[in-house]
DNA sequence: CTGATCAGTAAGCAG
DNA sequence: CTGCTTACTGATCAG
C-alpha cells in the first residue's frame, strides 16, 4: 500500500535511508550501527517504524496461518467423509454376505435336521427303501444348495 | 475502545449529541431529521461517523462469522469421526460373526459331505450295518455342531 | 447505499 | 524485545 521506494529520497542528509525492506529484515546489531549519530527522537521513530513493518508482517502471517488452518481443517473433514464412506460400503456388503450366508447356513441345517429326524431304526422300514428314501433326500437338498 | 458516554460532552451547542449507540441505530429517515440545521461540513462528519461506526459492526460480525464457522467445521469433524467409529466397530463385530459362520457352515458342509460320500447302494453293505454308521456319523457331527 | 472482507495499524498479551 | 492475536479503520468489492 505504501511506495518503498519513496523513503529514499525522503531523507536527504547522512545515512543512506533505509528502505522498508532492508529495515525490517535488518537485525539488531545491524540497526545499532544505522543508528549512530541520530537523534533520540530520530530514533524512536526510526525504532517504531521498525516495529510497525513487522507488525505488518506478523499481521500477514496471522491471516496466511488462519486460511490454512479452515483448509486443513477442511481437508480433514473430506478424509472422514471419504472414511465413513468407504466403512458404510464395507459395511453394507458384508451385511449382505451375512445374511446370504445365514440362509445357506439354515437351509443346510434344514435339511440336515430333515436327514437326522427320527434315527433311522432298522426292521422299522425295509431298509432298502429307507436308503433310497435318504439318497434322495440327500441330493435333492445339496442339488438345491449347490454343495 | 472508544468511551460512548464521551460523546455528549463534547458537543456543548444545539442539538443533543447522538451517542454512537443512537447514531449506529438510527434509521436514514430519523438520521435526515438530525441532520436540519447543521452544516453541510458537519453533514458530511456525521455521515462519515455513522459510517464508520458502522463498519465497526461490521468487521464484528465478520469475526463472529468467521469464529463460528470454525466451530462449526470442528463440530462436523467430531461427527464424522464418531461416525467413524461406530462403523468401524459394527464393521469389526460384523467381521467375526462372518468369521464365525463361515466356520460354523465349512463343519456342516463337510459333515454334509462326509453323509454323502459314495452313495449308499443297498446290497454292497449289510443295510442294517450301514444304517448304524450313518446314524454313528450323524450324531457325533450333531453333537460337535451343537445343532 | 449497505454489508462483507482485506490489509494495515496500534494495543495488549505471552514467552 | 519479539511474535501473535484482536479490534478498529479505510479501501474496495458485490448486491
Amino acid at each position: 500500500m505504501f511506495s518503498n521506494s519513496l523513503n529514499r529520497s525522503l531523507c536527504g542528509e547522512n545515512a543512506p535511508a533505509l528502505s522498508d525492506d532492508e529495515l525490517v529484515a535488518m537485525s539488531v546489531r545491524e540497526l545499532n550501527q544505522h543508528l549512530r549519530g541520530l537523534t533520540k527522537e530520530d530514533v524512536v521513530r526510526l525504532k517504531q517504524r521498525r516495529r510497525t513493518l513487522k507488525n505488518r508482517g506478523y499481521a500477514a502471517s496471522c491471516r496466511i496461518k488462519r486460511v490454512t488452518q479452515k483448509e486443513e481443517l477442511e481437508r480433514q473433514k473430506t478424509e472422514l467423509q471419504l472414511e465413513v464412506d468407504k466403512l458404510a460400503r464395507e459395511n453394507a456388503s458384508m451385511r449382505l454376505e451375512l445374511d446370504a450366508l445365514r440362509a445357506k447356513y439354515e437351509a443346510l441345517q434344514c435339511f440336515a435336521r430333515t436327514v437326522t429326524r427320527g434315527p433311522l431304526s432298522p426292521g422299522k422300514v425295509a431298509t432298502t427303501s429307507v436308503i433310497t428314501i435318504v439318497n434322495q433326500a440327500i441330493y435333492k437338498a445339496f442339488a438345491k444348495l449347490s454343495i
